[in-house]
DNA sequence: CACCCCACCTGCGTGC
DNA sequence: TGCACGCAGGTGGGGT
């Protein structure tokens, strides 16, 4: 669920209540997440711990605590947080992050596929040094991108999707993006020109720039730190619009399996072979 | 190494 | 009404 937009949106929505705050207390559920950090390590490294930087790295929020101690939340598909000044009875919280004046963060996750992640001081912060470029950072360059995927078989969508490589895209800007670029999600990853991924990156700039101004996309379940829906579902050219008429062309809009995940994107705007 | 599949969970919509 | 099935925004371990 929540792709970059979605995280930099609840981002922007915790900094300026958190950062220069004391951590009081962090209380965790009994169902495990799919990974996460013991309640003796949170205990450890966060009570009393003013927050100095918090950030968005890909889909991760990164917040840094005085004395080198970073806290890394991932909120898998279904994860959000909240901030509250009392805990609503909520269902599905499983982890509960008091701040000093009683300020309360909920982590709140049906499907338990997030996590919550403690590095001390000088422990490498694993999920991060895994993390490839970041869509908007100026080392992300069209010659940069097609110098990766030179020599690569896999399908670009696949390609977009993988965090090691460019971080923070999701199953619906990926088939966004795509589509903005007239570019087939099938076409081998190496055979794009220099011409499609200068095209491809300044679609995909675009679409999460606007999808960060219109508060992000809520499908079924995203909400932001205050509890609000995104409004770029209202925007989106051909994610979960199977059948429906392409915003271009007119044309029905399909849907694939690609490695497991659903493609969807327009046959005439976004033709087999493009260029090459 | 490159790539794909599947598990990890719960809930919801659809069709019988 | 009830049930079985397919599907969902992400990640990473293991197999080919």
């Amino acid at each position: 669920m929540p792709e970059l937009p979605e995280v930099e949106v609840i981002c922007r929505g915790l900094r300026p209540e958190l950062c220069g705050r004391r951590l009081a207390r962090v209380a965790l559920g009994d169902k495990p997440l799919r990974q996460s950090s013991s309640p003796r390590e949170l205990a450890q490294w966060l009570p009393g711990r003013k927050l100095e930087r918090l950030c968005r790295r890909g889909k991760y929020l990164v917040f840094r605590f005085e004395g080198h101690v970073t806290l890394v939340i991932h909120l898998g598909m279904t994860g959000r947080l909240w901030l509250d000044h009392q805990l609503a009875p909520l269902p599905h919280v499983h982890a509960v992050f008091t701040w000093e004046g009683g300020l309360i963060m909920a982590f709140q996750d049906v499907r338990r596929f997030g996590s919550i992640l403690i590095f001390p001081p000088k422990a490498p912060v694993q999920p991060l040094k895994a993390l490839g470029r970041e869509p908007f950072s100026r080392k992300t360059t069209p010659e940069w991108l097609q110098a990766q995927a030179r020599g690569r078989s896999r399908p670009i969508k696949n390609l977009l999707l993988d965090g090691r490589f460019l971080a923070g895209l999701g199953n619906i800007y990926a088939c966004e993006a795509l589509w903005a670029a007239g570019i087939h999600p099938a076409t081998p990853a190496g055979q794009l020109t220099l011409k499609e991924w200068q095209k491809l990156l300044r679609e995909i700039r675009r679409l999460l720039r606007r999808a960060i101004c219109r508060g992000g996309t809520t499908i079924n379940d995203y909400l932001n730190s205050k509890g609000e829906t995104g409004l770029f579902q209202l925007e989106l050219a051909v994610y979960g619009r199977e059948g429906d008429p392409c915003r271009r062309c007119g044309e029905s809009i399909a849907r694939q399996v690609q490695a497991g995940r659903s493609s969807f994107f327009c046959p005439r705007c976004q033709p087999r072979h493009p260029t090459e």
